[in-house]
DNA sequence: GAGTTGGTTAGTCATGTGGCTAAGTATTTC
DNA sequence: GAAATACTTAGCCACATGACTAACCAACTC
């Protein structure tokens, strides 16, 4: 049930992965393009792709001996769902918190 | 630099802090009163307030033996704003595309 | 078909994370 | 002032994570 979002969310608390979503924004990429510029082994590079592809964010396929990385289309939904409803909640509670105090402020003088 | 980000989602990949997030929106809390219904022995509860609290995401102040812990003002900014960012671009990234594939289809027939 | 390119597998290592118990401290409360 | 309450500290353990090297495989290229 919260297995979703917990390996959404990890996987984006690591800034080698959300850059590689950031590229990845752009377009799709070869595993070998993504890798440069950072400056990281490439199995071990290969794993944070791995932990990006299990946690929904993107998808890959192999042609010949390249293997294209690409964003899925809804990647960024769940998350940006979860903070869109708890921020609306969150404001809305802090509209009534203002309210209240100006009530106060009007009834005391 | 990044560092910010990196605590906020990492903070937010775990589902017993998510909820303690989701507790806190309708309300500062003691200590005792969020450890209620989460399964786990008070200490570890207590690392989970920690991680929370150096993320930025809840302050806590100790009053007497009690501590109350509340959300920070602009909790989940940080965190919408980052997905908000994104969801945009690759929105209009898939809106571009949608748009070319559409010119293709005309083309074609 | 030998060499290069692009990725993969396997195995090691250090550190981080999430869980526990046991024992301690500081306020109330009676 | 003894007992109960509300954390807090310390220390342990198992497993996950992020990094590496070394060796391997598959597919182009010449």
């Amino acid at each position: 049930m919260t297995n979703q979002l917990d390996s959404f969310f990890s996987a984006l608390a690591d800034p080698t992965r959300r850059a590689v979503v950031e590229q990845l924004i752009h377009g799709p990429a070869a595993v070998s393009a993504l890798h440069d510029g950072h400056d990281m082994a490439l199995p071990t590079f290969l794993r944070h792709l791995k932990v990006l592809e299990d946690s929904g964010l993107v998808t890959s396929a192999k042609k010949g001996r390249v293997r294209t990385v690409e964003m899925r289309p809804d990647a960024l939904r769940a998350g940006a769902d979860w903070f869109e409803a708890h921020k609306t909640m969150w404001e809305g509670r802090m509209d009534r918190l203002t309210r209240l105090a100006d009530q106060l402020e009007r009834t005391r003088t």
